[in-house]
DNA sequence: AGCACA
């Protein structure tokens, strides 16, 4: 019995519901970090055109990382509205890219003009096109360096630094609400690209930091987190 | 409800 509409599995997820308030890049940031816990993401296409809006897909590394995520995340309320999710019926662009499979959509225009034919064979003498997915996002394990600070003792207030300046707290919540004691994120508006996410004592609050440590809001933001001086 | 690759 195929549910979810008899869709047979697909690495890309289709998610359908999506709050159509929430400007693209902050969904797609939204996206990014909620589906990271499944696996690596290797990419989040959201269009607000009339057709697509309140929509997008979200390509895995990993056709397990799909499948999971379309059972787990099923009905989980984002931005006050219950997503739907769904396998996509198509392969993505960037997985076929990664598989060396991608073929331009040829919908307008017929031009097979000679100079982009050369184009494309000087590329292949050039060298690989580096079709190695991209390896950003996805809780690290690697340790932030202490950068000579003292760390500060265990606390169930985490002091979170590295934040890109657009992050929500919204977003932050979804990350951080998936550990056990969460209880709230605080942003300064004065303060960008800093939080502080309290959870019910230090044993939860280091649980979170450590398998937080280093996640990648976005490829050159690693999360940097500590804990809150008392 | 709506399955694309701005």
């Amino acid at each position: 019995m195929m549910l979810s509409g008899d869709i047979p599995p697909n690495q890309s997820i289709y998610v359908k519901n999506l709050n159509e308030k929430v400007k693209k890049e902050e969904l797609k940031r939204s996206l990014y970090s909620l589906f990271s816990q499944f696996g690596r993401i290797l990419d989040v296409v959201a269009l607000k055109t009339p057709k697509l809006r309140g929509q997008a897909w979200i390509c895995f590394s990993e056709i397990t990382a799909a499948s999971n995520a379309v059972r787990q995340m099923q009905n989980f309320p984002f931005y006050d509205k219950p997503i739907r999710i769904q396998y996509a019926k198509t392969k993505s662009d960037c997985i076929a890219k990664a598989e060396g499979t991608f073929v331009p959509k040829e919908k307008k225009k017929k031009q097979e003009d000679k100079a982009d034919k050369k184009r494309r064979t000087e590329e292949q003498t050039a060298g690989p096109a580096n079709g190695t997915p991209q390896t950003n996002g996805g809780p690290t394990t690697t340790h932030r360096k202490a950068g000579g600070q003292e760390a500060a003792a265990p606390n169930s207030i985490l002091f979170v630094q590295n934040l890109p300046h657009e992050t929500t707290s919204i977003m932050l919540q979804m990350l951080f609400q998936q550990y056990p004691g969460f209880k709230e994120v605080r942003m300064i508006e004065a303060k960008p690209g800093i939080a502080f996410v309290e959870f019910e004592d230090e044993d939860q609050s280091t649980i979170a930091m450590q398998t937080l440590q280093g996640f990648k809001v976005t490829p050159q933001n690693p999360m940097e987190i500590s804990y809150a001086k008392k």
